[in-house]
DNA sequence: CGATGTTTTGAAAGACTTCAAGACAGGTGG
DNA sequence: CCACCTGTCTTGAAGTCTTTCAAAACATCG
């Protein structure tokens, strides 16, 4: 599974592309029709408050969905992988902004009122609660996370649920950043930093570049993550 | 809105009350029937990993579920009080364990496969993903509470939110211990207690009983709130 | 190869927890 | 009806973990 780094930052944004040709690039597994949108580095796909016009899946690349506090503190809540689906709303706005971790594209699905399309029987609605199931299930297995466990113990299990997510294997080439991590385990990137070393001084992981990191001993990590 | 507080703690537990009968008690808003049940304090409906046959509503009292680490530390994802829905799983068991919080009235309803349900088109099925999205919803706003907020601002938030929940008055009456809050906002007891002294102090609320508190200055707490 | 943004590391400060004890409240029994 | 008893809550002091502030090391990109 193929993550897009940042190939450049410099790179001026493309134009929102949102072509209205019914099959612009039918995923494998999808039922329902969608455009394709290619976003740039750090591009916003929509913002907290925004009417939810479509919701979307990811194709290559990856997503951040947060939200944010007052003063900028910020919360990431997942990150979206190729496959996932993400910015499907109960209501009437979009609760999270969602951005591009590296230069990303994700198919566009128009956006019905949920409650409905939810009931409407057909395939995609399936895959739409199901989403909404994954997501919840994800939801709460964080809160757990982020209410009780040690900053060790937090960087563990991400370490360890990156890595069934994106190749189950060793190796793990992470699509964010330090600062994506802490935002999304609830410390400081200084914090995250010092656990990867930690962890690593212990023999349990190697770090050959800053993005991607190998899983020397799962066992030692499953044992951090309860 | 009622809470029923333990009027005795060496009450002996009741025995589990299941009658079959279809309209034992049918509350205002229910379209589907179900059984009654009535769960003395601290008694278990359900624990994590149960294969989930029921899902239930709150008609008096109050519910905690909770999820646990391996070493005991516990993360209370929600309090359900009288209406609420809670019990409703995507898979094959339950992910939490569910508790009253006092001595509590609740509703079965028969647990059929959830996608199935939710994708039958009828009314109840209308309040599960209802339900469900209020779940995620408030998951999602827990995570940033737990994720980035300091103690104080963690307590406003929860006493806020408590009193939108349960009267919208100045006045609160908590169903829950200290103890509780405290696994809920991913705090020590302590430090729960000492935040709603350091409150108090402040003239922003008072304590007249350990159970139920007055928020004498809203606007202040919602600032903490952010 | 230089420039810029990211990551690591160090030292000090701060927030929350832990451990311990005392205060309080509610329920029980005299 | 009061006093006691038990569990809950509050308060204090010390300790720990994480954050903050600062600077150096590292990578990446042009």
């Amino acid at each position: 599974m193929q993550t897009v780094h940042a190939s450049s930052i410099s790179q001026p944004a493309p134009a929102i592309l949102l072509r209205s040709v019914p099959l612009p690039r039918p995923s494998q597994d999808t039922v329902a029709l969608g455009a394709t949108r290619t976003v740039a580095k750090d591009e916003e796909i929509f913002a907290e408050g925004d009417r939810p016009a479509f919701f979307y899946k990811v194709v290559t690349g990856a997503v951040r969905t947060y939200k944010l506090l007052s003063d900028g503190r910020r919360q990431i809540d997942a990150f979206h992988l190729p496959g996932d689906i993400f910015g499907l709303e109960p209501g009437e706005e979009h609760r999270f902004t969602a951005e591009a971790l590296g230069d990303t594209t994700v198919v566009l699905y128009r956006h019905c009122n949920l409650g409905a399309l939810a009931l409407d029987g057909g395939e995609l609605s399936r895959q739409i609660v199901t989403a909404m199931m994954r997501s919840l299930e994800h939801a709460q297995n964080h809160m757990l996370l982020l209410g009780r466990k040690n900053a060790l113990e937090k960087v563990a299990t991400f370490l360890l649920a990156m890595s069934k997510r994106v190749s189950n294997d060793e190796q793990v080439d992470l699509p964010m950043s330090r600062l994506d991590i802490a935002d999304h385990l609830g410390l400081t990137i200084e914090t995250v930093s010092r656990s990867l070393t930690q962890l690593e001084r212990k023999g349990v992981i190697d770090l050959p570049t800053h993005r991607s990191i190998v899983l020397r001993d799962k066992e030692a990590l499953g044992q951090l993550d309860s």
